[in-house]
Parts: structure tokens; C-alpha cells; sequence
DNA sequence: CATTATCAAATGACGCCTGA
DNA sequence: TCAGGCGTCATTTGATAATG
């Protein structure tokens, strides 16, 4: 029984489950954009009257059986749930549970991200019009090299532990963002005595928009910004492309989302090749506070995003933000101010690299330890 | 040149069938 | 009767063309 063996999925898992839940009950529901890829964590749910749909329970795998979500790696592991609570999803998900004495559920939730388990998958869809579809019945059948429970647990452990460290650090990010911003309403819009004017926000950034890359070169790397990235607040991704002409952000630029359902989102921290529907605000050069300024944005995110122009498409109104009011104060209080977020915004950065450092070990480990080319010492 | 409308592709969910 | 398969419809999205 220590030995890995060749066995069937079906021996080794269940699919989809008999997992009771009643119709015109109100319980938890996991729509497929509640998946981020790659993620384990599900990002929320809703309440809602079941009358349809995958069902599950705590310790469960949702693996995405639908083209391209499967292909892109939806797959989460649910862990919201109180004991023997039943919740429900998509259509579209593939419950897996561990079968007891057999398999350990950590263990199926990184057996199915491993590309050994993914590839099988994929190889197996069809269907027409684009909407491909994992064939379940043969996925269950197909026969894997398996490793024995208590290596089983070992594994998941190694790799629960890196992802454990990356949901404190993205907590721990949050709750820096939240301080930074909870200081800047506290004295610069509640505590508004010591104003001396208001400026206009025109006066103080400048502003580019991005721009769509160009041919791609090997020679020349760099990060590439894209909407999705700021809207998923998510590491930056590496692009080869070439630069010149492009728009280029510095860390320490403000970005925003200008056209789309985001349009009107803030973030900072990102240095890279500007995409086509990312803007860029950097402050003059006779104003030099962009954490003054991106929390001043942030303020505004809300209003900004209700206030956008264009029927089809939504857009980021330039104009509403460059006549935005920004209360201004003595230079030493918004330098203070400056100082104090630029030591939250450092932590914040350092983490996001660490964040990018463990996801990376995390997916060179994954593989090989799923493949039983690395052991774990027992 | 900046802004807005349009376009096509990508994506998600509904709900009709069918077979057990 | 009901769960699950599967095609279709609706919405969102990023990019680009059109417009002032």
C-alpha cells in the first residue's frame, strides 16, 4: 500500500456525486465567474433558489468541463461551506470528491490543475458550435499512476502550505490598501480645517492612454498591463514586446481602466506596456505626491465608475476627472501623508513579489510532485 | 487628435430534450 | 420524474472604424 498504482479515476474519486438538495431551497450558489484560473479559491457566492445545477459540499473539487474555461484552468476548491452544508453552481462544473481510506480532497484539487490531469481532459471534449465539452463518463475511465493516501496528504500539504502563504499575503494587502485609504479620507476629507484651496485634478496629473502593442520582439521584455490585470488587482504577466512608442508605466503611475464594465477602476504598482484601454495619470512635475494623488482617485473610484459616458460601451469620463476638486493642504501635511503611504505601498509591493515568487515555486513544484518525479520525504 | 459607435469574438447561463 | 447533456441566446469584452 505504499507503492503509487495505476488505477481508474472512477476507483480513485466520485464524479459528480449524489449530493441531495431539494428544489425552491435558498442555498449558496458558485457561478463560473466566481472561478479565477488557476486559483483555488472560489471568490464568492450568492443566495439563491435551487432549481438546477451541480452540487456540492465542502472539500469538493469544481473543475470547469466547458470550452475555454476548462482550457484556462477554472478550477477551485471549495472550502466555504459549513460541515454537511450543500451548495450549488454552474452546470458547466465537474464535482469531484475523495473517496474515504483512498483519496485525500487537497490532493484531487492539485491533481486536477496538474497538466497531466487537465491534458487528459481537454483531450477528451467535444461537441459543436464552439461550446466543447469534457465527455465525463470518459474522463472517469481513463487510468492514472496514483500515489498511496499518507503521500497523498504530504504532497497536498507541501503545496496548501505556498498557497496558504499567498492568501495571507493577498489579506495582508487589503487590509494595507484599506489603512492607506482610510487615512487619506481622515485628513484630507474629514479633517478639512486646514485646507488652503481646492485644485483642479488637470492641474496636477498628466495624462496618457495606452496604447495597443506593437510586433512582437524576443530581445526587448517587459510587463505588459492589461485591463484584466487591473481588474483582478493580479500579478503582471511577462510580454515580449517592443516599446518604443508605447506608453510605459513606472511603479509609482496611477492607472485606470478607461473603457469597458470596469471603466473608472484605480490601481497602482504596476511598471510596464500600457494596454489600449488602460490610461496613465503621473503627476507634474511641481506635484510631487502620486500616493496623495492615487488615494485622492481612489476617493473617487465609486463615483467615477457611475459617472461614466458612451451608450454601447462604457467609458471613463477624462473630463468629470480632470475637473474633479482635490483639497489642498500645507505641503508638510500632504508630505507626511506621502511618506506614510509610500511605507504602506512598499510593503504592498514587496508582497506582490513574494506573492509572484511562491505562485512560480508553486507551479514548478506542482507537477513534479504530482508526477511522482520529486518524493516527499515520509 | 480625442471621443464615440460599431464589430466580432469570447464567455456564461438558460432551458429544452432525452434516457434512465 | 429528474438529472445531466447540449444547443442557443444574451451579455461582456477588447479592438477598431467612424466621427466631429
Amino acid at each position: 500500500m505504499t507503492e503509487w498504482r495505476e488505477q481508474k479515476l472512477s476507483d480513485f474519486m466520485d464524479f459528480n456525486p449524489y449530493t441531495p438538495l431539494s428544489k425552491g431551497i435558498i442555498a449558496k450558489k458558485v457561478t463560473m465567474e466566481k472561478l479565477i484560473p488557476f486559483n483555488r479559491k472560489i471568490q464568492g457566492y450568492e443566495d439563491a433558489v435551487f432549481s438546477g445545477g451541480t452540487k456540492f459540499k465542502n472539500g469538493d473539487t469544481l473543475v470547469a468541463r466547458i470550452t475555454p474555461c476548462l482550457e484556462n484552468g477554472k478550477t477551485a476548491y471549495v472550502d466555504f461551506l459549513n460541515d454537511e452544508e450543500v451548495a450549488f453552481g454552474s452546470t458547466e462544473f465537474i464535482v469531484l470528491r475523495a473517496k474515504e481510506g483512498i483519496s485525500d480532497s487537497r490532493f484531487i484539487f492539485y491533481f486536477a490543475i496538474s497538466d497531466e490531469f487537465r491534458d487528459t481532459a481537454i483531450q477528451l471534449m467535444s461537441g459543436t458550435s464552439g461550446r466543447q465539452r469534457v465527455d465525463t463518463e470518459a474522463l472517469k475511465r481513463k487510468v492514472f499512476t496514483l500515489p498511496p493516501l499518507p503521500e497523498q496528504k504530504a504532497i497536498a500539504e507541501v503545496l496548501s502550505s505556498l498557497d496558504d502563504k499567498i492568501d495571507l499575503l493577498t489579506r495582508q494587502n487589503k487590509t494595507l490598501e484599506d489603512l492607506a485609504q482610510a487615512y487619506f479620507r481622515k485628513w484630507f476629507i474629514e479633517d478639512i480645517h486646514n485646507k488652503i484651496c481646492y485644485k483642479r485634478f488637470a492641474d496636477v496629473a498628466e495624462f496618457s492612454k495606452g496604447k495597443k502593442p506593437r510586433e512582437i520582439i524576443e530581445e526587448q521584455r517587459k510587463g505588459y498591463v492589461r485591463q484584466i490585470l487591473i481588474d483582478t488587482f493580479d500579478t503582471d504577466k511577462e510580454y515580449y514586446t517592443r516599446p518604443e512608442g508605447m506608453i510605459i508605466s513606472t511603479e509609482t503611475d496611477i492607472l485606470m481602466v478607461m473603457d469597458g464594465a470596469s471603466s473608472g477602476r484605480v490601481e497602482i504598482g504596476f511598471s510596464g506596456v500600457v494596454g489600449s484601454t488602460i490610461g496613465m495619470f503621473r503627476p507634474k512635475s511641481d506635484f510631487k505626491y502620486p500616493m496623495f494623488l492615487y488615494e485622492f482617485l481612489k476617493s473617487n473610484e465609486e463615483f467615477i465608475m457611475d459617472n461614466t459616458t458612451g451608450s454601447a460601451i462604457p467609458h471613463a469620463d477624462k473630463k468629470l476627472i480632470f475637473e474633479l476638486e482635490i483639497p489642498y493642504f500645507q505641503e508638510e501635511k500632504i508630505q507626511e501623508f506621502e511618506n506614510f503611504a509610500l511605507v504602506l505601498f512598499n510593503k504592498r509591493q514587496n508582497n506582490r513579489r513574494q506573492i509572484r515568487t511562491l505562485t512560480k515555486l508553486r507551479d514548478t513544484l506542482l507537477p513534479k510532485l504530482i508526477s511522482g518525479e520529486i518524493r516527499v520525504k515520509m
